[in-house]
DNA sequence: GGTAATTTTTAGGCTAGACTAAATTTATTT
DNA sequence: AAATAAATTTAGTCTAGCCTAAAAATTACC
C-alpha cells in the first residue's frame, strides 16, 4: 500500500516524465511537489527499493512499467473526480484541481469503478485532458502550452490554463477565441514574445501570455 | 487545520460521550481506534491546548464548544459521503463506512456544500442516523441497540448493524421483520440472553444477536 | 482503611517525511 | 584541463504519530 507522499511522488514523475517517460531530474520533482531535493532524494531511494522507478543516482529517475501503471491510475482516479465535480457539483474547471488533488488519495477500486460508470465512462477531464482506462493505458492528447510550440508550428486554441476573468479580457480584445488556428512565426531570443499569425492578421504576445494558452498541436 | 489524527480522535469522543457529553476515557478511544493509550494521551494533551477539549488527567476527557463543532462536521461529512456512495454509486449501505471514513477528511467547505445540494439535502444517512447541519446542530435518533435496552423497554426493529446473509436469515426464521415492535420481557443475568415478546409471542435472543439489532426505542 | 488491581501517564524509542548545512559529483566555463 | 558553478546526495536534526515498559494515580476490595 503506497503512502500519500509515494503517490505523489510517482504521479509528478509521470508528470515531468512526458511521453516517452524521459529521465527527470531530482530537482524538478522538487519544485512540483514543493518540497526539497533531499526530501525526494530520500524518496527515490525507497520508490527504487520498491521497484516503481529506476533510479541512478546523480543521473534522475524514470518510472518502471509497474510504476507507471500505478502513476496512471492515480492520475485516472483523479481526472474522475475532476468529471464530478464539474458535471454532477457544478464547480468551474479552475476551481477543481486542489480537491481532486485530496479525492484521487482515496483507497477503494469499487469506488472508482462505480463512479467511473455513474459518470458514463468519460473519456477526457474538464481540462480535455485524457482519462487512463483501468489497465493503465492513456492516449495521449496532442495538447501543448502554445509556448512549448517551435517556430512554424500550428495549433488550434481549446483552453486556458488560468481562466481570471483578466486574462480572459485579454483574449476577447485580441480575438482569440477558442477553436482558431494559431501559427508561431517568429519568437524572439531575449524575452521568448511569441509573434503569431490568427485570421490573417498578426500580433505578438508575451511568454507568460502563451504559457496560459492550450492548443492541439496541428 | 486539523490533522487527519485529530479529527479521528474529535470524532470518537463525540461517538464515545453520548447525548449528553459525557466525560470518555482515555482507554476508550484507544479502544475505539486501535491504537494504544499513550498515544491518546499525547493526542488529549494536543487537543487541549487548542481548546478543542477539556481534559483533566487521570479525569477523562469531554468536548468543548468548538471541538463539539468540529466533530459534528467531519460526521456531518461522513455521512453525506455516505449518502452519496449509497444512493448515486449504488453501495450496499454495509460496504459504505471504511470509503466513507476515507472521504470525510478531504478538506473543502465549498465541496460539501455542493454535495449536499446535489443529494437533495438529505437529513439522515443510509443506517438511519441524522445528518448534523451545517452550523453544528445534531437532531439526536431515539435509535439503540437492542442490547442496550432496559428490561420493560419496547422498540421497533429498524435495521442491523451486520447485515450478513447469515444473519438477515436468522431473523427471518424468527419472524422478526423490519417495523416490528419488540418489548424486554427479562434480561439473563448470566449470559445476558434476551427475553422478548414480538407479536404476542415469546422468545429468546443471544447477547450477540441483540447486539446486531438497531430499534427505536418506544 | 490499607492493599491489590486497574487505569492512566511518563519516559524513552521508533519511523516517515520533512528540513539545513556540508560534502560530493557532474556540468560549464575559460 | 583546471577552476568554478550547479545539481545531487549525505549527514544530522526535527515533528507527528505511533509504540513498550515503567511509574503514578485512581478504583476496588477485603
Amino acid at each position: 500500500m503506497l503512502s500519500y507522499t509515494e503517490e505523489n511522488h510517482l504521479k509528478t514523475i509521470f508528470h515531468l516524465s512526458g511521453k516517452d517517460s524521459n529521465s527527470v531530474t531530482t530537482n524538478s520533482i522538487a519544485d512540483a511537489l514543493n518540497t526539497k531535493a533531499p526530501s525526494v532524494t530520500d524518496m527515490l531511494k525507497k520508490l527504487s527499493e520498491k521497484q516503481l522507478i529506476s533510479y541512478v543516482k546523480y543521473q534522475g529517475s524514470s518510472l518502471t512499467d509497474n510504476g507507471r501503471k500505478l502513476a496512471l491510475n492515480i492520475i485516472r482516479k483523479h481526472r474522475l473526480w475532476e468529471v464530478f465535480l464539474v458535471e454532477k457539483l457544478g464547480f468551474n474547471w479552475s476551481e477543481v484541481h486542489d480537491i481532486a488533488e485530496q479525492l484521487e488519495h482515496v483507497k477503494s477500486d469499487k469506488l472508482i469503478k462505480e463512479l467511473d460508470k455513474f459518470l458514463d465512462y468519460p473519456t477526457k477531464d474538464p481540462h480535455g485532458d485524457p482519462i487512463p482506462n483501468p489497465a493503465g493505458f492513456i492516449k495521449y492528447s496532442n495538447k501543448f502550452l502554445l509556448s512549448d510550440l517551435k517556430i512554424g508550428d500550428k495549433g488550434k486554441f481549446i483552453g486556458v490554463k488560468d481562466s481570471s476573468s483578466l486574462f480572459l479580457k485579454f483574449l476577447d480584445k485580441r480575438k482569440i477565441a477558442l477553436g482558431c488556428t494559431i501559427k508561431v512565426l517568429f519568437i524572439e531570443e531575449f524575452d521568448h514574445s511569441i509573434h503569431l499569425g490568427l485570421n490573417d492578421t498578426n500580433l505578438t504576445i508575451s511568454l507568460k501570455s502563451a504559457s496560459n494558452i492550450y492548443v492541439n498541436k496541428l
